[in-house]
DNA sequence: GGCGTCCAATACCGTCTCGATCTATCCTGT
DNA sequence: ACAGGATAGATCGAGACGGTATTGGACGCC
């Protein structure tokens, strides 16, 4: 589990299809799409199901959401704050 | 930012030196210590004090650690209850 | 019914990161 | 001064990661 799967998952998310969130990640779609993959793999589980519209949250999906968000943002604060003491 | 440097710090933290924390993680010292200064120079900040008894925490990283330490706790949480559903 | 479009998945390849090993240097304690 | 332990640097090989090209399936439109 990485960060960068967290961010490629909440992307997702966000955009409903893979093509739109690797534009937005700056990614080629097929290394993207891996990426997912590889998260689904790791946990074991389905998150999205794949219709020919887009993506759709699956119930471990709905599990993983709210934490993702909180873990991404977290960083982001960790980062923040520690940059800050620094001034 | 990577969950792998979060872990390097953490761990460091911990043991109370880059040898004995590289012991934990099962790798090998040097590339743990280059991994700790990649983070110091991503965030632009000293996290430690090299002594000649191991590593003491300065400012920012005590501004770091719990921050680290929660993503830590909600990264595995966040395995857990996805694959929870799983079952 | 056939064509074009949009989607994800697969295959293949080049590159770059990451860890291992070896070496050097510094500091402490005796 | 010497021994032990810690950090740091250089080099090398393996594995991860991203990009391009392509395939396959579903839908809409003419």
């Amino acid at each position: 589990m990485s960060l960068a799967q967290l961010r490629t998952f909440v992307t997702i998310v966000d955009e409903g299809t893979v093509t739109r969130a690797a534009k937005v990640l700056r990614i080629a779609q097929p290394p993207l799409s891996r990426r997912l993959r590889e998260l689904e793999d790791e946990l074991g589980v389905r998150l999205f199901a794949r219709t020919p519209s887009g993506m759709t949250l699956l119930a471990p999906g709905h599990a993983l959401l709210p934490r993702a968000r909180r873990i991404l943002a977290d960083v982001d604060d960790a980062v923040r704050a520690v940059r800050r003491r620094e001034d």
